[in-house]
DNA sequence: CTTTTCAGGTCAATGGCGTTGTCATAAGGT
DNA sequence: ACCTTATGACAACGCCATTGACCTGAAAAG
């Protein structure tokens, strides 16, 4: 592990770069936003990034450990967009349902660094206080804390899944993702009764359903199960 | 794009390399799968592929235009594992337990295969073989078509969706893949109650709940939700 | 206001990677 | 037995992340 990274709040001295950039951990985070935006996946790389800010590429490691380090903190960024703002409204599921397509909706906005994201893990401050938030609903609305930690595990882990899926698809080179979404018109939509009757027999309605994204009602079927689960647990003595 | 490779059925000299063996599309998959099960994600590069051959890694061009394009040869062999055998109980439910599951195992098996194969669409033969059974089963469960679509394309988003997020953790660097895990008992096990109750208060269960996926638990709430609307399409007379 | 110090930007180098242009040679059709 | 050419080998290119040594100017100390 590289010992050159000064805590952000700790840093006094800040000296512009050669060609004037005056560098900070805020500034490289939004820098590599864009140029992921921008430039695609493969666009984020260390030397590219130094280029952008106008600096020496290793600049960045006065700032971060590795490019691991970078990423976390851009997964970060991303987990406080999508709580900016929010409130509880006293509505267990409806609160559910707007935090779920809140963090679905924020890794969209950045589909390039969901990809890259999703999957990880940060324990930074955002991560922790959405863990803290979603964890409160749970409990507060009855679960025993067994229940309310697995739900909350099948909650996040399919809010950030379908985030990386419907990123992906927005992320593949312009080329591939025309050719994967027309697959359902050319493809499938013409295969034979005979031999595919439970294809021929939807496939207008596949055409149309699967050019959007199957989240809203994953995470609506999660909930009404949910629901179910603390109904039956509310009603203690089985049912015959 | 490498035009130096022919078409597998075409090849007519097979020719040892200096240390013997005979390469082959076959022999390439394979062993490369054997490197990623044995050495992890990291293990996969051409050079050390051609290594493991005992051949020079550009020898691996004649074969695959690019790794991408092996990679997706890896993943074209996972499509058809998951369907292997399987055969129909006549209970909806479960086969959609199995199927789910499977393809989920399937994936799990190559995580590095499953994390560029499960955004795409292929429509090939393997996946519209399962895209017809699957919507058989719905359709014979007795959804009528346009809930038999939508609840297909939830279930499948679903799985494969869980499928790159769970692969993703495989697929980590060693170091990243380790650091993830143990933020949750490094981190989160040891926020104060002050600022974070609710982690606090479940954190011994967060940290043993997080080590699983969260799939099978997503997956049985999907199935349950979809049940009971099945239920309530089927006694049409609304309740009280 | 001067002196000191050291954070932070720069430079150069290392060892990895995928990929390709070229060459040599042996397999296989004739 | 001869040719053709498919296929393996070699060497090189331009990327990549990372690091150790250095230099310099901003801030702290007096």
């Amino acid at each position: 592990m590289n010992e050159r990274v000064v805590p952000e709040p700790e840093r006094r001295r800040r000296r512009p770069t050669k060609q004037g950039t005056v560098l900070s951990a805020e500034v490289i985070i939004s820098t590599a936003l864009r140029l992921l935006a921008q430039h695609g996946a493969e666009a984020l790389t260390v030397r590219r990034l130094g280029a952008a800010l106008g600096a020496d590429p290793s600049a960045i490691y006065r700032y971060f450990h590795n490019t691991d380090d970078l990423l976390l903190a851009i997964a970060d960024e991303l987990i406080a967009r999508a709580q900016h703002d929010w409130r509880s409204t006293g509505d267990w599921v409806a609160d559910l349902r707007t935090i779920g397509l809140r963090i679905h909706a924020a890794y969209q906005a950045h589909p390039q660094a969901a990809l890259l994201a999703a999957y990880r893990t940060t324990g930074r401050q955002n991560e922790a206080r959405a863990v803290e938030t979603i964890l409160g609903v749970l409990r507060g609305a009855g679960f025993p804390d067994p229940e309310a930690v697995a739900i909350y595990h099948a909650f996040v882990d399919q809010g950030l899944a379908f985030a990386a899926l419907d990123a992906a698809a927005d992320a593949l080179p312009a080329p591939a993702r025309a050719a994967d979404l027309a697959v359902w018109q050319r493809h499938y939509a013409r295969l034979p009764a005979e031999t595919h009757p439970n294809i021929a027999a939807t496939a207008r309605l596949l055409v149309t359903d699967m050019r959007r994204s199957g989240y809203p009602l994953a995470l609506e079927l999660l909930l009404s199960a949910a629901s179910a689960r603390l109904a039956a647990l509310k009603a203690p003595p089985g049912p015959a």
